[in-house]
DNA sequence: GTGAAAGCGCTAACAA
DNA sequence: TTGTTAGCGCTTTCAC
């Protein structure tokens, strides 16, 4: 029920009440100092009675540490802020310390100003968590509390940051791909110009290379949506009839690859396997055949990101990059070819 | 730059850098009292040098207010908190006030051991953000601060709740077709123990009835997901074949429901208008044709939360629910068959 | 074992 | 116009 708001309960009152001092009340309370069980009794059932709350900010005052961080996330949607956020939160000691989450929607301006915020919170340190996988500018100079960059780096290496090691996410399924028996490979993309695209593809082709591969048509660059995978779909088909696998930027994209594959006629796994990036489970598991994809393990940073913070606020500082490991998660959209079927469809694709 | 942790700069030494007393700093730096200019701007000069940032802790031991209020939602994946959050940070004034985000991930322990954080940090009032519309059980009993209720109003009257106005929504939604020539219409929705299935339901039926229609099939229960949505959409075409309209409970059933008929060789808005719920764009504008959909107005909830949440901290309560109304986007996916192929596709459809 | 008192950073009332 | 002081709620010596 929404109640008057009054005075809240303080230590004094639970003192008054139990008739002790306050500073036995604090020791009561807090099982410190020398006390006679039976007042420790006393002073908590009073405490218990009075629905006492001791008041974080004047504790803060004397021991110089709220037991708050601030998170601050540039990607509104909370699609990647939300799992890091999450992580962050259980390193943070299952709630011992809280969390102040500012929304910057990716404006200098409001990221200053909750700067600020935090600061005059006397928050005991501050999580970055960024949308791109591309570094970005350091949050301020001079910061008097520990920070920590979680999925975008920080540009300044005596930064401590936490990200995704793409690379090897990216290695990971293209080999998957090859030890399951495709060889003629497309990459399906971003924007040219987004670092994330640029530095996949990157990957896939040195992946690719190992393998003494090249992929078709090098990289199919376009846009983040679902309407340029189904695009791409048709357009590597008609340029790489015997493409026999089709690696995606992200899960949209593999969505989109997987309707324009199949509306082309073609199926997937059999004859081509798809693979994305994200393993944005409400895209993955829709999409039909649901799809293999990379994890960029988003909890996990998060998780990494709050350990860095609480050592670094413990006065132990790790600069440099941290890197996460990606997983694979393998659905059915990559399922092998059987042999005879592999010959089979192929010879269909051909002959398209 | 990650710098070393120091003792932070308080009041005091601005006011010795500036060679005034700690009274007379506070004074110059809040713009209160009779101060000489040259006075305050030479503290406030000190301040900016030292990088002075006032402690908010000790602040609001002084003025018993923390300009704070805690944000709990039971919504681990964000979809529907984050609009609300961002709604309700832009009611309760630009960051003025900071916000608490605690995810209690629908769990009762998770939720009271933050409502503990969030009172021993004296929050000024508390939101909470439900996932479902159905009401949900107060918070606590007693609860020292204002507490409003977003989405998922409390089952308790006496306090304040914000809610989407589903039913008008729907009503909107139903007019919408029929007004656009639409009269065999069916609704597609999520599993008939939802609350929110059930009342959309409800309002579904009620709005048909106003037009002297029946819905086809009275409701097609389900669940949730996109397969749900391809199922039944060949269901429904089975049953009655002369359907021309299907409103769905979710984006995502309806997006599912589109992609069913498009492989049933049903084309969409021609011979079948959808309807969908939700306006998630990653998923309305994704599906083709993209959604026309209610759009719950979550930020507008977070809004007026946010202001009821201000007005009750200034002591002026507003028990009770209040309805936010819905907005009907139109998209593709229901624009009006035009009487000619409208004939052409019926007979179409009725062959099939 | 318990109480009294100082002090954390800040503001506001009062004194000078 | 400026300085001094009490006190917000709490913890922590240090006396008793």
């Amino acid at each position: 029920m929404a109640t008057m708001r009054r005075r809240p309960v303080n230590i004094t009152d639970v003192a008054t009440r139990a008739g002790v001092s306050v500073g036995t009340a604090s020791k009561a309370l807090n099982g410190r100092g020398q006390l006679r069980e039976e007042t420790r009794i006393r002073v908590r059932a009073a405490a218990e009675e009075l629905s006492f709350v001791p008041n974080a900010a004047a504790q803060s005052l004397h021991t110089g540490r709220t037991f708050t961080v601030g998170v601050i996330t540039t990607d509104s949607y909370g699609r990647f802020s939300i799992p890091v956020m999450r992580g962050a939160e259980d390193a943070l000691g299952m709630g011992q310390i809280a969390a102040f989450l500012c929304d910057s929607r990716d404006d200098v301006i409001r990221e200053q100003h909750y700067l600020g915020t935090l600061l005059s919170r006397r928050v005991d340190g501050i999580i970055v968590a960024g949308r791109r996988t591309d570094a970005r500018p350091p949050l301020g100079h001079d910061i008097p509390v520990p920070v920590v960059y979680a999925f975008a780096p920080s540009q300044d290496p005596a930064d401590s940051s936490v990200a995704s090691d793409e690379g090897q996410g990216v290695r990971e399924a293209i080999n998957h791909l090859v030890m399951t028996g495709r060889r003629r490979i497309a990459h399906v993309t971003g924007p040219r110009d987004h670092a994330s695209a640029e530095h996949r593809a990157e990957s896939a082709r040195a992946a690719a290379a190992e393998h003494g591969l090249e992929l078709l048509g090098d990289v199919w660059f376009g846009g983040w949506s679902q309407a340029w995978g189904r695009f791409a779909a048709a357009s590597v088909l008609k340029a790489h009839p015997d493409v026999d696998a089709i690696f995606c930027g992200s899960d949209v994209i593999a969505a989109g690859v997987a309707e324009g594959l199949r509306e082309a006629g073609c199926r997937v796994p059999e004859e081509i396997a798809i693979v994305g990036v994200d393993n944005w489970k409400i895209v993955a598991e829709a999409t039909r055949p649901p799809l293999t994809t990379i994890d960029l393990n988003l909890e996990e940073i998060g998780r990494k990101a709050g350990e860095l913070l609480l050592a670094a606020i413990d006065g132990r500082t790790a600069p440099g990059i941290h890197w996460v490991p990606c997983s694979l998660v393998v659905r059915e959209s990559s399922a092998p070819a059987s042999p005879s079927r592999q010959t089979f469809t192929r010879r269909i694709s051909m002959g398209r």
